[in-house]
RNA sequence: GGCCCCAUCGUCUAGAGGCCUAGGACACCGGCUUUUCACGCCGGCAACGCGGGUUCGAAUCCCGCUGGGGUCACCA
C-alpha cells in the first residue's frame, strides 16, 4: 500500500464514566500509531446516549489521558478542522444523512414499541434463532409517520441492509466475510432523534477523515454493518484493525469486579503513568526480541501494526506491580518528585489528610527506596501524622516485640534511650552510626535495638528502615514516644 | 443457540519449516543479603490443547475435534 496521505486515526470514548485500560489501550495504540507515521490524533466524544452520559466523564477520560502522556491533535479539548468533536453538537450532519439514504430508499421507517420487539425476539428465540427485522414490502411514507406519532408510537429510522455479503479485510484479524442472511435492518436513527453509535461512527469517521480505525475486537462483528453504512452514504471504507481483548484473570471481559480497573484508580494507588503505559502496551503488542521496557518515545519508535497479536489478554496486576516497582526506581530524583506531587494531589489517605510538607517530601521518598507504589510510603509512614499522645501500639507488636523474654523489648529501650540523648547531630547517617557504635558495644545484633525502637515510636513492626524513621520522626518526637512506651509499661 | 475470532509455561509473550534439548518477563519455589516490610542478588520449577495430514523435517502449513472469547440492543 503507497498510500501518501497522512494517517488519520481516532479514539472515541462515550462518556458514560472513567478511562479504563481496555480503553487507555486503544488510545494508546491510535496514539502511537499517529505518531509513529507522522499521522493525525482525534479524540472524539461519543455522547449519543442521552441516559448513559455521565455529566463530567468527559473532562475526567480527557485528564486521565493526559496523565498518561497520550496527547491527540485535534478533538475535544483541542478543537481542531472538523468540529465539533461531541456528536451531539453535529446532529443536523447525522439528520441530513438519514435524509439520504430514506430518499434513496436505503433507509425506512418503523414504529414497534420496545416491547414489541422484545416479544418479537422472543417469538425468534423459541425457534432458536436470532431476530432479524421484517423488512416491509411497503416502506412507511411521511403520513404513515405522522399517524404513528399521533398514536404515540416511536419512530425510528431503520438500515436497509445489503442482500451480498460484506468483507472486511482487517490488517490484525485478517479478512472475514459475514454472510448478507447475518445483516439486518439495523437502526440508525431511534425515537429520542439521536442517531445510534453505528450512524453516528460512520458519518464522523467520513466527515473527520478518518482513515484507519483501530478499536476493539468487541466491534469486529459489526464492522460489515459500518462498510455497508459507508457505500450507502457514498463514504470511502476506512482500513480497519480490531484489537484483541484484555480479560481479567478469570478470562472474563475486564470489569470492575477484579478490582480497580479504571486509570485513575492507578492514578490514586500510586502507580506512574510510564509504567502503565509500557504495561498496557504489552497487551497484545510486542516489539519482539523479548524487549519489555521501553521508553514512551521508544514505544513510537518501535510500534506497528503487524506485530499487532490476535489473542486475548488477562490483565495482570502482578506483574502491572512489578513494572511500576521497577519504574519507580529507575526514576530520577525529580521525576520521582514531581509524581510523588501528583499522587499527593489524588490520593486519600491519612498522608494526604495530613498534608506533606513540600520540605519533607524528598526525606519521605529516600527513605521509601524500594517501594511498589506511592501507596506502600502512606502504609509505612502513616506514623509520621500521628500525635505522639494519640500513638496506639498494636498489641501484637508489643507481645512481640516489646514485653517478650521479661520485656527484653523494653529494657533495651531503656538502655539505648540515653544514647539517642545524647546525640546532637539528628539525621539518618548520625542515628546510623550511633545505633550501630551502640550494638558493638553491647555485643548485640541491630535487630535487638531496632525492633524495639520501631514498636515504641511507629506502634507497628514495619517502617522503614530505622534511622529513617527516627529521622523522619525528628528528635523530639522520636524521645518523646520512646519516654511514652516505657512510661505505659505495665 | 446462530455467526465471527482465537489457541506456546499459572500470566504477558518471543518464535514467521530445520537456529527450539522452545527464549525473556511476572508470579511461584529454594537460597543469599538483611534492622522490620519491601527492595536487591543467585538458582529452580514450568508451555507448543488433542487427533489427523503435508514435508526428509512442524510450535510454525492444512483439516477435524476440543477449549476459550466476542457478538447477536432505540449501548457504545
Amino acid at each position: 500500500m503507497t498510500d501518501t496521505t497522512a494517517l488519520r486515526v481516532r479514539f472515541a470514548p462515550s462518556p458514560t464514566g472513567d478511562l479504563h485500560v481496555g480503553g487507555a489501550r486503544t488510545a494508546l495504540f491510535n496514539y502511537l500509531l499517529a505518531r509513529r507515521t507522522g499521522g493525525i490524533f482525534i479524540l472524539r466524544i461519543e455522547d449519543t446516549d442521552a441516559a448513559r452520559n455521565v455529566p463530567g466523564a468527559d473532562e475526567r477520560i480527557m485528564r486521565d489521558l493526559r496523565w498518561l502522556g497520550i496527547a491527540w491533535d485535534e478533538g475535544a479539548g483541542v478543537g481542531g478542522p472538523h468540529g465539533p468533536y461531541y456528536q451531539t453538537q453535529r446532529l443536523d450532519l447525522y439528520r441530513s444523512a438519514v435524509e439520504r439514504l430514506l430518499a434513496s430508499g436505503k433507509a425506512y421507517y418503523a414504529f414497534e414499541t420496545p416491547e414489541e420487539l422484545e416479544a418479537m425476539r422472543a417469538r425468534a428465540a423459541a425457534c432458536r434463532a436470532s431476530l432479524r427485522y421484517p423488512r416491509p414490502a411497503r416502506f412507511p411514507d411521511e403520513s404513515d409517520v405522522r399517524r404513528a406519532r399521533q398514536a404515540g408510537r416511536p419512530v425510528v429510522v431503520r438500515f436497509t441492509a445489503p442482500d451480498e455479503p460484506v468483507t472486511v479485510r482487517d490488517e490484525v484479524m485478517g479478512e472475514v466475510t459475514v454472510a448478507a442472511e447475518e445483516l439486518d435492518d439495523f437502526i440508525i436513527l431511534k425515537a429520542d432523534g439521536m442517531p445510534t453509535y453505528h450512524l453516528a461512527n460512520v458519518v464522523d469517521d467520513g466527515a473527520m477523515g478518518v482513515n484507519l480505525v483501530m478499536r476493539g475486537q468487541e466491534f469486529l462483528g459489526q464492522t460489515p454493518r459500518h462498510i455497508a453504512l459507508q457505500q450507502a452514504l457514498g463514504l470511502p471504507t476506512p482500513r480497519y484493525a480490531h484489537l484483541p481483548l484484555i480479560l481479567d484473570m478469570q478470562g472474563r471481559k475486564l470489569s470492575k469486579r477484579d478490582g480497580d480497573v479504571e486509570v485513575h484508580a492507578f492514578r490514586r494507588a500510586g502507580y506512574l503513568p510510564e509504567a502503565l503505559v509500557n504495561f498496557i502496551a504489552l497487551l497484545g503488542w510486542s516489539p519482539g526480541g523479548g524487549r519489555e521496557k521501553m521508553t514512551p518515545a521508544e514505544m513510537v519508535e518501535l510500534f506497528s501494526l503487524e506485530r499487532i497479536g490476535r489473542t486475548n489478554a488477562k490483565f495482570d496486576r502482578e506483574k502491572l506491580l512489578a513494572f511500576n516497582t521497577d519504574a519507580l526506581a529507575a526514576a530520577d530524583e525529580s521525576r520521582l518528585a514531581a509524581a510523588f506531587d501528583d499522587w499527593l494531589g489524588v490520593a486519600d489517605n491519612p498522608l494526604t489528610r495530613a498534608g506533606v510538607p513540600a520540605a519533607l517530601r524528598p526525606a519521605l521518598l529516600r527513605a521509601n527506596r524500594g517501594m511498589r507504589t506511592f501507596g506502600d510510603i502512606a502504609q509505612r509512614c502513616g506514623f509520621l501524622f500521628i500525635n505522639d499522645d494519640e500513638l496506639t501500639l498494636d498489641p501484637d507488636a508489643v507481645a512481640a516485640v516489646l514485653t517478650r523474654d521479661d520485656n527484653a523489648g523494653f529494657r533495651m529501650l531503656q538502655e539505648v534511650l540515653p544514647a539517642l540523648e545524647s546525640l546532637t547531630e539528628w539525621t539518618a547517617e548520625a542515628i546510623d552510626a550511633q545505633l550501630k557504635s551502640f550494638c558493638a558495644a553491647r555485643g548485640v545484633g541491630l535487630g535487638k535495638v531496632a525492633q524495639p525502637l520501631r514498636v515504641a515510636v511507629t506502634g507497628t513492626t514495619v517502617s522503614p528502615a530505622i534511622s529513617d524513621t527516627l529521622a523522619l520522626l525528628d528528635r523530639e518526637r522520636t524521645l518523646n514516644r520512646i519516654r511514652r512506651a516505657l512510661a505505659a509499661r505495665v
